[in-house]
DNA sequence: ATATCCTGGACATTACCTATCCAGAATTTC
DNA sequence: GAAATTCTGGATAGGTAATGTCCAGGATAT
């Protein structure tokens, strides 16, 4: 049970592409996106891919392309990230071992009917519903308080390896 | 972000322990166990073992022996019994690639500090806590409510399968 | 003594995540 | 129009963890 890496990136990048807008109105390429964290640049690539599949992100290609966001920060909830990144499986994927026990109806679908099924769902449920209630501006928000200078200091940074 | 497949198997085992014990005072072998839902025994076996290591079940050497519940139901919470077969990790690993980024304190554990990281964080805690909030008891009582006669039929496969 | 059964470790297999590479298309710049 | 830049999608390779098997050893009941 652990979540792709790319999660953590694109969570991230995706701070960084509000701040780059800001500032600039445009956006990043895959290559100075990767090289802020020194990430492996194809296949954040990939992940960004995704989030450009799932509506977060936007692309253009050629010189001065890149990527940005598809729309505001407020507008993007955790969920949504995780979810373009890691696809909609659960945790807990019943495989209804009770068709291979005595007593089985075969025309019973038991990820729904099964007690333990339904508490592992309940589970999984209550992991959505949290990433679902907080915004990437929240998180952004967050960011402001405890570091105030992150902003002035990734626009920066990606100011000054425009080149 | 998929859990071991362990984890349904040994809950629905400890539900027909629970059943078992009901009737007979007597536990179930690795073999009879995995043969009720044709699960792989050896593998089987080690899911069960971690499950002694926890404190959940009880084992016993030798004819007559097998694996016996440690506690009543109502005594163990499903979070037990994940947290036996998975560990605790968590879904959202925070590889800190604040680390990697400019202007980064070495000093600084962004796992507690990281707003991203916070988030996730909250999100493994709520599943955790709905994991906590049941028990195998309950689970139990709502088969019994859908599927009263699941005892019974549990119990006279494993005696009928005895020799 | 023998048969049963758990324990722990070693080992093979499989699946998936991570990562790279390339050809092709789109777009800007000159 | 030519060249350079950048995204896109597919193919592919490598690594790690999950899955599954096997066996020697110890414990226990008959």
């Amino acid at each position: 049970m652990k979540l792709n890496a790319g999660v953590e990136w694109v969570l991230h990048t995706c701070l960084n592409l509000g701040w780059i807008e800001e500032d600039t109105r445009e956006g990043a390429s895959t290559a100075r996106l990767a090289a802020f964290y020194h990430l492996p640049p194809a296949y954040l690539g990939k992940q960004l891919q995704a989030l450009v599949r799932a509506g977060i992100l936007t692309s253009t290609s050629g010189p001065r392309g890149g990527f940005r966001l598809a729309r505001r920060l407020e507008d993007i909830s955790v969920l949504d990230v995780v979810t373009a990144i890691e696809g909609r499986t659960n945790a807990f994927e019943c495989t209804q071992i009770l068709h291979d026990g005595p007593g089985a109806n075969p025309a019973t679908d038991y990820r729904t009917v099964c007690a333990v099924s339904q508490t592992m769902s309940r589970a999984d449920l209550a992991w959505r519903r949290e990433l679902a209630s907080e915004t990437l501006a929240d998180i952004r928000d967050r960011v402001l308080t405890f570091s105030p200078g992150a902003p002035r200091q990734t626009r920066a940074w990606f100011e000054n390896t425009r080149a």
